[in-house]
RNA sequence: GCCCCGGUGGCGGAAUUGGCAGACGCAAGGGACUUAAAAUCCCUUGGCCCGCAAGGGCCGUGCGGGUUCGAUCCCCGCCCGGGGCACCA
């Protein structure tokens, strides 16, 4: 009876599927042990698209599924899920291709990758399937979207709060209100402290007449409706987060080009959360450079704000004040003119009437740029500006300067406007040299930045003197000094500055500018609010409605779900021209669905979708509960599965210390009281690196939300995360440069190129042509993807599960090769064979015990394959099964060849080891002992073959759940262990001693032996370091 | 430019993170079985050198230094590859 994986497998995925083998309980659900700990295990569930899965996609799920597997036989209840992530502009556009509906599409394509993954026998609990397209899952996406809608945060407690208390509080009086804010730009009304206490315009909030009311409750929402500068696509008729915007300013679907323009659109303040987002990273147990990703992605940076007078106001008033952020206050004595970015709103009032045109005319140029314009020049150096004709008076020594603007300076970031200080800053020194503006030294560099940079033409003076010089002419020297050093030249009546470092000087600036009221420490944060609308269909609609009277109010929760209309023509309304207005979709939809009739008045609904990333903000956590019906997840489910169980598991690498741990928990406790533990959350989260900021960031922004109003019990929704790496495959390219199908290319000898590829001196050619080899991510751009049906039906799934998972670090990007599978197939077959009779189909076991020496074999493969699990370095897991099961076969047909002497065993990874350990009771097969926990160790990455196995060896039902075998610490090593001896550090013997010889026993042994003396012959033994357990080292000179 | 990650045989990769470098697999070469092939099994396989041989010597983890009894691992300075960010004040 051969291995026949093509029967095996189907028949155990049946059997899985029918038996609900994998199903996870909730509390209260009959058969659920309150007595097991809870491990959650989870995949980044993909999108359902149209050309299926290709063996990269995998890699990641059966990972999961091998620790899913794993866990379960240790005992955990495992909850281990998938689903799909199925709205979005990917969906629509297939659909729009291929001329059918985006539903129906989407459903077969789901039908499809479902196929595809069971085929891989994945123990997922298919019962809690879920897509973000269901009715019965956007209902609660938004339900989740009404709790933003209806919040606010509260930068006094550092938490999100219902929209009801900001009401209150407000009435109270407890807080002033400046509805008239200063001159500050763009508004800043996400940060109530922005507003506090200001002195111009202030008014207590019961002063307000009920639309002012109105107005500032709506602009304190977690989502509001505000007129930014958004990245614009005319081609795919929407807007686009940031996020979605290439480096080359290029839509990430699609690559058509991305404009800047003023739209109002839906926000979400991710902003408000930004510090904690940064400081709740510390205790995860994520890798190192995902959290830094994530860090330079929000991009704190602390300085001050500075207000600049106008020097003579273009209209009169307090309004004549421009704000500019800054993160070295301390230069601000060398700041020597100002510039605004072209889109400032101040602009228009400020340009003197000589210089009107060409500040219109500048700005009518960087409008219709796009950003790839922008960062194209930007990359060449080149400065571009245009005199506003207007000046400003810094307010550290009262100096007129002049104000400009230029497109080095963003509309998106701190003010919008700059305070120039060309000596410290590359960009300002680049514009200043350009248009002949004055260059002021404030910071003095150390000697070695001088030399280094100082001016051709004096090179030979002393240091002292180019101190001098710099002070006096910094532009004489080759670039800006940007980094920290002594301030200088930087003193008036009031504040000197000069000779503190930069660190002692940014302080005491700080405070002299908030003491006069001429600005202010602060933090920027490069994370912009997230842009929350689109312009497509295939989304979630907005729970939302707008008034005639311009009120808009969220659809009441019993309302829910808005769903998604019925219409033929879904397409959006793409343009060439970036001027075009945006016309959603579900502007067209029925009458009937865009207005609604609600307290006598007519309503009519947001015609904006959500962005894809909505769905995948909170699948896992509908995940636990995905069938309930009155909440998005009781709350008994997600106590029980977000919540950590105590003792699990050793730590991640990376993992932050406990130290650091215990202090953040700490500071969620005054967070959420209800709580007692933290930082659970899904205990593996695993998948691409390509979502390291956009999907995690957006997700642990709406699990702090939902944390921050009660419904969820920890503050971070992912404990623990891993990003696998890429599969990587040889692509071939013809003459021209285009890519040619990787499975049709041969070698000169006609041989296919996967026999032989990455050979040396192979020449491969497509259809006679000569082709080029190279090494891409897999994929259909580089047309070299595999499919995982291809490989199931030549080596079966489990070959491919092992295989993928033995190629090497799962972390690691390696390259796909189809020649390398047949080695771990080849491990099946010989490990089949061990216990079964291909011809007969007799079982090939021993009742006997095995011999000590196959014993302690037997508990380090235990004890390597179990730390394996552990770290999820299976490569290596297997790695130690294969060198047990060669030990076995070669003993095995050692035994039948007439009971050869058991000499020549010398391989094993104990040394030794294998020398008669086929006596005791082998005869006729291996021990049953053995034999089964070998099965066991092996089902997580083989279940079928395993199954199969363990039902022979006589088991009648599955081992799913059977007792993850265990090692006896005491049986890993011999009675002797065998020292390598090294003289000053090379080695030269090896010895064995008794394992229990202690230090002086081992030294004594290691000089005795014949090689050392011989060696050590004729010079002195100075010292002798013996590391018990491990080596000797003599050191003689 | 800035920030990460990596560099080990012909190839994928191991090495208890300071303790025997190259586990395991692929490929390659030799052999057994076979009419033959496939499959299977056995042996060899980092480089160089000495030896008829058994065996022995030297070099070797991108490069150059350093710390140490001992370095693939730690430190300093480079080179190369991959990823992220990028006019963020």
């Amino acid at each position: 009876m051969k291995y026949d994986f093509a029967s095996i497998e189907p028949r155990w995925q049946q059997y899985w599927d029918e038996q609900r083998t994998f199903g996870a309980l909730n509390p209260g659900e009959a058969g659920f042990d309150p007595a097991k700990p809870k491990y959650y295990v989870l995949d980044m569930f993909p999108y359902p698209s149209g050309v299926g899965l290709h063996v990269g996609h995998p890699l990641g799920y059966i990972a999961t599924d091998i620790v899913a597997r794993y866990k379960r036989m240790k005992g955990f209840n495992v909850l281990h899920p998938m689903g799909y992530d199925a709205f979005g502009l990917p969906a629509e556009q297939f659909a729009v291709e291929q001329g059918v509906h985006p539903r129906q599409t989407t459903e077969q394509n789901i039908a499809n990758m479902t196929r595809q993954l069971k085929q891989l026998g994945l123990s997922y609990d298919w019962d809690r399937r879920i897509a973000t397209t269901d009715t019965d899952y956007y209902k609660w996406t938004q339900w989740i979207f009404l709790r933003l809608f209806n919040s606010w945060y509260d930068p006094t407690q550092r938490r999100v709060r219902p929209i009801e208390e900001l009401f209150a509080v407000l009435s109270s009086g407890q807080l002033l209100v400046g509805i008239e804010s200063e001159a500050v730009w763009p508004p800043q009304p996400e940060s109530l402290d922005a507003v506090i206490g200001l002195p111009v315009g202030t008014r207590k909030f019961h002063e307000l007449n009920p639309d002012e009311q109105r107005a500032f409750i709506d602009a304190q929402r977690l989502a509001y409706i505000d007129e930014v500068p958004v990245n614009w696509c005319p081609q795919l008729g929407t807007v686009l987060a940031n996020e979605e915007v290439t480096n080359e300013g290029r839509s990430d679907r699609g690559n058509y080009p991305v404009y800047k323009r003023p739209l109002r659109q839906w926000m979400l303040r991710i902003t408000a959360l930004a510090d904690r987002l940064i400081d709740d990273l510390a205790p995860l147990a994520w890798p190192e450079p995902i959290k830094q990703m994530q860090r330079n992605w929000i991009g704190r940076s602390d300085g001050a704000y500075v207000h600049f007078p106008l020097a003579y106001g273009s209209s009169s008033g307090s309004d004549d004040v421009i704000s500019v952020f800054t993160t070295r206050p301390d230069t601000l004595f060398g700041a020597t003119y100002m510039v605004l970015a072209p889109e400032h709103p101040l602009v228009d009032a400020l340009s003197t009437s000589e210089q009107y045109h060409a500040v219109n005319e500048y700005r009518r140029q960087a409008a219709g740029k796009s950003d790839m314009d922008r960062i194209a020049e930007a990359g060449a150096g080149a400065k571009t500006g245009v005199f506003t004709g207007a000046h400003a008076i810094n307010p550290v020594n009262n100096q007129k300067i002049p104000i400009w603007i230029a497109d080095y300076v963003l509309t998106g970031y701190g003010t919008g406007a700059i305070m120039a200080v060309p000596g410290h800053d590359e960009r300002d020194f680049a514009f200043a040299r350009h248009f002949r503006l004055p260059i002021r030294a404030v910071v003095m560099p150390d000697e070695a930045w001088l030399k280094a940079h100082q001016p051709p033409e004096r090179s030979d003076e002393s240091g002292q003197s180019l101190a001098v010089w710099y002070s006096e002419h910094p532009e004489d020297f080759a670039k800006a000094f940007a980094d920290e050093g002594v301030a200088v030249n930087s003193a008036n009546d009031d504040l000197s500055l000069d000779d503190l470092p930069t660190a002692g000087a940014k302080p005491l600036i700080s405070q002299w500018l908030e003491q006069t009221g001429r600005g202010r420490a602060a933090v920027q944060y490069k994370l912009r609010d997230w842009l929350f609308s689109r312009q497509r269909y295939w989304g979630e609609p907005f729970p939302i409605l707008h008034g005639q009277d311009g009120r808009i109010i969220g659809v009441e929760d019993s309302e829910l779900p808005v769903l998604l209309p019925e219409m033929d023509d879904f397409r959006p309304a793409a343009s060439e021209d970036p001027q075009a207005p945006p016309q959603p979709p579900l502007s067209r939809a029925p009458l009937a669905w865009r207005q609604v009739v609600k307290d006598g008045q007519t309503w009519t609904r947001e015609f904006n979708t959500m962005p894809q990333w909505a769905g995948s903000c909170w699948y896992y956590l509908r995940f636990l509960d995905p069938k309930n019906e009155q909440r998005f997840v009781s709350e008994e489910a997600e106590r029980y599965w977000m919540v950590s169980s105590k003792g699990q598991g050793p730590p991640a690498k990376g993992q932050a210390d406990a130290e650091e741990r215990g202090a953040i928990a700490a500071k969620s406790e005054i967070r959420n009281p209800k709580s007692e533990i933290h930082f659970g959350g899904v205990d593996l989260y695993v998948g691409g690196v390509e979502h390291a900021v956009l999907h995690l960031l957006y997700a642990r922004f709406w699990h702090k939300v939902l944390f921050d109003l009660g419904y969820v019990s920890t503050p971070e929704p992912f404990g623990r995360l891993y990003n696998q790496g890429y599969i990587q495959a040889y692509c071939y390219r013809d003459l021209r440069g285009i890519a040619v199908p990787a499975a049709e290319v041969v070698n000169a000898q006609g041989q296919p190129a996967s026999v032989v590829q990455g050979q040396k001196g192979q020449q491969f050619f497509y259809q006679g042509q000569p082709v080029t080899e190279e090494y891409g991510k897999m994929g259909k751009g580089l047309k070299n993807a595999i499919a995982p049906d291809e490989v199931c039906g030549k080596y079966g799934a489990d070959t491919l599960r092992l295989y993928e998972m033995y190629m090497g670090p799962l972390d690691q990007s390696k390259p796909w090769a189809t020649r390398d599978i047949t080695g771990v197939h080849r491990f099946l077959q010989r490990f089949w064979r061990l216990l079964v009779n291909d011809e007969t189909g007799q079982l090939r076991v021993g009742e006997g015990e095995p011999s000590p020496e196959l014993r302690r074999l037997l508990h380090n493969t235990i004890k390597r394959v179990t730390d394996a699990m552990e770290t999820l370095s299976f490569n290596v897991g297997i790695a130690a099964l294969i060198e047990l099961n060669n030990e076995l076969v070669k003993q095995h047909s050692s035994d039948q060849a007439a009971g050869a002497a058991a000499s020549g065993a010398t391989s094993g990874g104990t040394s030794g080891a294998a020398s008669g350990a086929a006596s005791g009771g082998a005869s006729g097969g291996v021990p049953r002992a053995v034999v089964e926990t070998m099965v066991l160790l092996l089902s997580p990455m083989a279940p079928h073959i395993a199954e199969e196995l363990w039902r022979l060896l006589g088991h009648g039902q599955s081992l799913a759940y059977h007792a993850w075998p265990a090692y006896d610490p005491a049986l890993l090593l011999g009675a002797s262990i065998e020292y390598p001896v090294q003289i000053n550090g090379k080695l030269k013997a090896r010895i064995t001693v008794a394992r229990d010889a202690d230090v002086a026993a081992v030294e004594a042994a290691a000089r005795a032996d014949a090689k050392v003396t011989a060696a050590v012959e004729g010079s002195t033994i100075r010292k002798v370091i013996v590391v018990p357990g491990r080596l000797v080292n003599i050191v003689a000179s």
